[in-house]
DNA sequence: AGGGTTAGAACTTAGATCCC
DNA sequence: GGGATCTAAGTTCTAACCCT
């Protein structure tokens, strides 16, 4: 089958180079490192060979799950680049859905471990390998209509795996003009049984004549077993659950469809006999397939043949009968038919937007194109009707409608827009549409409106100005911005919680979303990133960095690279970058080494002994040879002092000088601030700030003497400058509690300086 | 697979009114 | 003034029953 011919491709993963051409898009490695990976697993797999059994499993199982999925979505539009590439693979490879089997089994003989693949197989899931082998075994041994008539048969033609598959097959036999015809098992949940069966209506339609049967009050007595069965079961509901529609095949024509069936009810039932019934001997078999013996059979089926009361009701005629305005009882008679099978017909073809399948329905289906045309034309309803005219579309004018007349309000047409879409409003109903189209248009998260709008003008005229805004918020309930914004909500809040230890996780978000990549330039990069952090202010009012904990509130806070290291040193003030590096999550050391050096800036005193002031002292209390009592109150102005004021980055010298210096002046000992300056080996400006720094401390009151709190000098200078003609007595007098000496001395000092001037 | 008959549901139509 | 909506009367369609 072609699924094993596609699974053999994964050879060149086991043992050979995988062309360039196929690693274009790998993600976090470049080529030459996915090649020295590529190289160390196909070394595994050649030494180990349970491994590379379960390797292939793997692939294979891989393989199944993405066609599984794939399969989905094969006639879908707008799928995402990723999965359209798949698609677009599997179709130039001209892949059939219909062609995997349910049992999908690894072509090796030992592979170990095969209930890992096949988990999904239920006790009805029926293997083509066990069907096959059974046909060969009958066509050997048997010698009868049956074995003849099965000669031909392909059991993997049209087979149906799921409901997508049956979909998909069904519809190329209508597109060919045909009827699909199928071919079913209802599965007994409870008991086991199986009943086999054809049909060319729906699976969906024949389950529901089965129940309706089973539960019509008059059930003629010698139906088949399965409608007692079902009427066993109290309800409709409850029988539908315990019996198991499911299709196995769909043919384009009856007669495959009957010999199927034959060939299935035969290998159903001599799965569990080993004698095994055979439809040649055991008529009393044919309760169990029950069209089989109404039909009987008798040795004469040609294949192909078509039952003798089939009416034919080609689509493409029905159709145009329908876009006519033709009504029921016409159609009737147009192809000799009853309305039931008109209907029936609506189904085979799939003419219903609401898989009601009743002549409205039919009408909206067909319509429905038209009506989208006239509304991506902008077209109102005056025009809308001629353009339907010019294209021969005669319904409308069949149900007389009568334009703007009063009283006529098209109600045909109204009908039609709400079994399509739900509203009777023309107006809704266009806003519905292009709401569609704008959804579609809305491929990244920064388009803006007008981009928007302009790509939608190329497809889709708009009534006035201002009309794109008004349908989106009549469509959306938002404006245009809102409903992009809504759009990629899930993605940018992935991409947050994805990115929340990240430093720029503005930019990770950005590039996340696809509007900038990690190369691009700085203004670029900048641009996005600004894009990103005015969209979660919009949305959530706050900073991207903040937005993981937002949406889990349990989430630790991010921790930046300062912070961390901060952090670190805090708790070893003692640390080296290097040691740092290590107890961060491989960041760059420069970085590291900065925050350190940064750190141990602030925090200087962190690491410095501090020194104990104290200690010094003694020290210069024998310098300076003075009393134990000076010692004492200098050890109390140096509490003071640290009481009120951290010591900081004060030298401790001279502070300590200062408290000496103050300690003396009030114990009256004369101590120049040149000797102290000597003694302690700190510049006599020093001691001074610090002097007037604990001057600041202490409390004024207690002491009787204390040095200024401005020089003398300056305050005699400045009275002289202020007052030229003062005479000596009158400074003396001004500063009567100063040394006269002194004054007199500044006194003249001053009065020289000005001569010279 | 096909069809006929029937009651009543579901629909259409035309007139009137509402709403912007 | 035009489209939307409501209503009553009239028409068509469907589901359920029956049949070959």
């Amino acid at each position: 089958s072609s699924f094993y011919k596609l699974a053999s491709k994964i050879k060149p993963i086991i043992d050979s180079k995988i062309s360039h051409n196929f690693l274009g898009n790998l993600n976090k490695i470049d080529i030459a490192e996915f090649e020295d990976w590529l190289k160390l697993l196909q070394k595994k797999l050649h030494t180990d060979e349970s491994y590379l059994n379960h390797f292939k499993c793997f692939l294979l199982w891989l393989i199944k799950i993405v066609i599984k999925l794939i399969s989905e979505m094969w006639d879908m539009k707008n799928i995402p680049i990723f999965h359209s590439t798949i698609l677009k693979d599997l179709k130039n490879y001209n892949f059939s859905f219909a062609t995997i089997e349910e049992d999908i089994r690894v072509e090796t003989n030992d592979i170990p471990a095969k209930n890992n693949i096949i988990n999904s197989e239920t006790r009805f899931t029926l293997k083509i390998k066990k069907l096959q082998g059974f046909l060969t075994y009958y066509i050997e041994n048997y010698n009868n209509i049956y074995s003849k008539r099965f000669k031909n048969l392909d059991l993997n033609r049209s087979k149906v795996v799921t409901h997508q598959v049956y979909i998909e097959l069904a519809r190329k036999i209508i597109q060919n003009g045909q009827i699909p015809c199928i071919v079913y098992e209802i599965c007994d949940d409870k008991k086991g049984w199986i009943r086999i069966g054809w049909s060319s209506h729906s699976p969906d339609e024949r389950m529901k004549w089965y129940l309706n049967k089973s539960f019509s009050p008059s059930l003629p007595p010698d139906m088949a077993n399965i409608y007692y069965e079902m009427a066993k079961n109290g309800s409709k509901r409850q029988a539908q659950a315990r019996f198991d529609m499911r299709v196995r095949y769909v043919f384009p024509t009856k007669g495959e469809a009957l010999i199927m069936e034959e060939f299935l009810t035969i290998f159903r039932n001599r799965a569990n006999n080993p004698s095994g019934y055979d439809l040649t001997i055991n008529n009393e078999y044919n309760k169990i397939v029950g069209e089989l013996f109404k039909r009987h059979i008798g040795g004469r089926f040609p294949s192909g043949s078509l039952n003798p009361k089939w009416r034919d009701v080609p689509p493409i005629p029905l159709a145009d009968a329908i876009l006519e305005g033709s009504e029921m009882n016409e159609l009737e008679s147009l192809f000799s038919v009853s309305a039931k099978t008109i209907r029936r017909r609506f189904r085979a073809y799939g003419y219903g937007v609401k898989d009601i399948y009743d002549l409205k329905d039919a009408r909206a289906f067909l319509l429905k194109p038209i009506i989208i045309e006239g509304f991506k034309k902008g077209l109102n309803q005056k025009n809308f009707f001629k353009n339907c005219r010019n294209e021969g579309i005669g319904i409308f004018d069949r149900f007389k409608f009568v334009l703007n007349k009063f009283n006529d309000r098209g109600a045909f047409f109204r009908r039609m827009l709400d079994q399509i879409w739900d509203t009777s409003k023309h107006k809704e109903a266009r806003h519905l549409v292009i709401a569609d189209y704008i959804l579609s248009v809305i491929t990244r998260p920064d388009i803006t409106p007008g981009d928007a709008e302009a790509e939608l003008k190329k497809f889709i005229k708009f009534k006035y100005r201002g009309e794109f805004a008004q349908i989106c918020n009549n469509a959306f309930g938002i404006d245009f911005r809102g409903k992009r914004d809504d759009l990629f909500k899930p993605i940018i809040e992935k991409l947050a919680l994805e990115n929340k230890n990240e430093p720029k996780i503005q930019l990770r978000i950005a590039i996340g979303l696809g509007i900038c990549k990690e190369n691009d330039p700085v203004d670029i990069r900048d641009r996005a990133s600004h894009w990103v952090a005015s969209y979660v202010k919009r949305n959530y009012g706050i900073r991207p960095r903040m937005l993981p904990q937002y949406l889990h509130p349990g989430l630790s806070e991010y921790s930046s690279l300062k912070h961390q290291v901060f952090k670190y040193m805090d708790d070893h003030p003692k640390a080296k970058p290097m040691e740092v590096k290590e107890n961060m999550e491989s960041m760059n050391i420069a970085t590291i080494r900065g925050y350190v050096k940064l750190w141990r800036k602030e925090n200087w005193e962190k690491i410095k002994a501090p020194l104990n002031p104290y200690d010094l002292i003694p020290k210069y209390i024998e310098k300076l040879g003075v009393d134990k009592e000076i010692k004492v109150l200098t050890i109390k102005f140096l509490e003071t002092f640290q009481s009120r004021k951290k010591i900081g980055n004060r030298n401790l010298k001279g502070l300590v000088a200062a408290a000496l210096y103050l300690a003396c002046f009030v114990k009256e000992k004369s101590v120049s601030k040149m000797s102290l300056e000597k003694c302690v080996g700190v510049s006599s400006v020093t001691i001074r700030k610090r002097i007037k720094e604990l001057m600041d401390c202490i409390d004024k009151n207690n002491f009787s003497k204390l040095p200024r709190d401005v020089p003398l000098k300056p305050q005699v200078f400045k009275y002289l400058n202020n007052h030229p003609s003062a005479r000596v007595n009158e400074v003396i007098n001004l500063f009567k509690e100063e040394n006269e000496d002194t004054i007199l001395r500044y006194y003249q000092e001053w009065r020289i300086k000005r001569r010279l001037k």
